[in-house]
DNA sequence: GTGGTCTAGACCACT
DNA sequence: GTGGTCTAGACCACG
């Protein structure tokens, strides 16, 4: 598993960083239908984490669809249609956006003066 | 205290939920320099929340430089300039929406799209 | 809590039996809305079980809208009408049977014949 | 072998669905005594499945009573009396049916209401 | 080898 | 006091 970061510092719970990354890395195509995860042992020893918390996170991305577990087997990644994939990639982004933007108008700030950050952010920051 | 809402069944502390909430409302000019709060234990009464609830809350606004505490007299909104106000206000602009521009990066969204969503957002969420 | 067994023998997980029993006590109407379960860890205790499989119990019922959580409060029965209650309780039945009567019908045995066994073992079992 | 699904993402271990789905065909006469059954090999290779899984599978089936394996023949279905089947039958119908029963009892289900259920699903379901 | 479950004890944040 | 999280090590069933 590449490019799965975890801070045992952060106050968001590892096993919700573990998530977001993962969710991240199936909806922008970095990770692809069917590929085989680590196994949870190898991922909680390469991660240094508890078994139990790299469980917890597949769990919950079986839930949302996104993983499928073989008892025995393994755990690949859910095959889901392009369509599916944007639906889902769609949704997040309105939830991640919908509550700050309603954040920043509850502070009275300007449709313009957002739009004007979030350029400025996006073209700056590296 | 009007216009401030509590919810217990949010994951966010209610500390946090009130400290988001004041802010706003000075920063937006709802909650002018000068005013006097009601009392910790009048507001504790209204938001049928804790005492100690409210007292970290005022503590932390005191921190951040919005309130400030007269013993025996009561709890007032700080005197800020209008340029400081914009400063803060800009800085907690910049400050929420960093985060949503990474984690949309991460998701490979691109500049438009986001700008596309927030519009949508801004104008047809209530 | 009372009218709760585990069985740590069991092939069953204790966190399925516990969720089980309580789903029962939830329908059946012997839990009511609204009320106050122990502690996790009090629970933990008089069970004789991990806080953490109490947990995990408790999750999987608020996720099916049976509990809900206060962080550093408690956990309480779900406030369902009476109507969603018959629904949930309905729902559970046929799910129950179901799967069993499918298999009785590959094992080419007739309605009447499982009508009969069902009313036998209702009466005469304590 | 005809008639036999397996299905790897289910939580009922591979061996079980086999098992169930063996005896159900000879206690409904759709597998007749005497049939020789395919080499472990060849089902296994049919069904995607291990070897051991099928050797497993079998053994069960033996020490149940079901199979008989001739070392160098081959594996036949037993030959069981008439009266010997019926009552098998009546047991295996019982033993899943009681857990119904017992589980609607908890639930405060009334035996008009399962029977009403059972009559459904037996005639509405394909 | 794989996943599935459990424990016991610990630390933290919130009320 | 409450819940929320985590670890390290263990046992089991499955393939």
């Amino acid at each position: 598993m590449k490019n799965v970061f975890i801070s045992h510092m952060s106050d968001i719970p590892i096993y919700q960083q573990l998530y977001d990354q993962i969710v991240a890395q199936i909806l922008s195509g970095e990770l692809k239908s069917g590929t085989n995860l680590p196994s949870i042992r190898t991922m909680a020893k390469e991660l240094r984490v508890s078994v139990i918390t790299i469980k917890k996170t597949w769990e919950e991305l079986e839930k949302s669809g996104y993983l499928r577990t073989i008892s025995g087997k393994g755990t690949y990644v859910s095959t889901l249609s392009d369509q599916s994939l944007e639906k889902k990639k769609y949704d997040l982004l309105r939830e991640i956006l919908s509550k700050d933007v309603l954040q920043c108008k509850a502070l009275d700030i300007s449709k313009e003066e957002i739009l004007e950050v979030i350029k400025d952010i996006y073209d700056h920051k590296k």
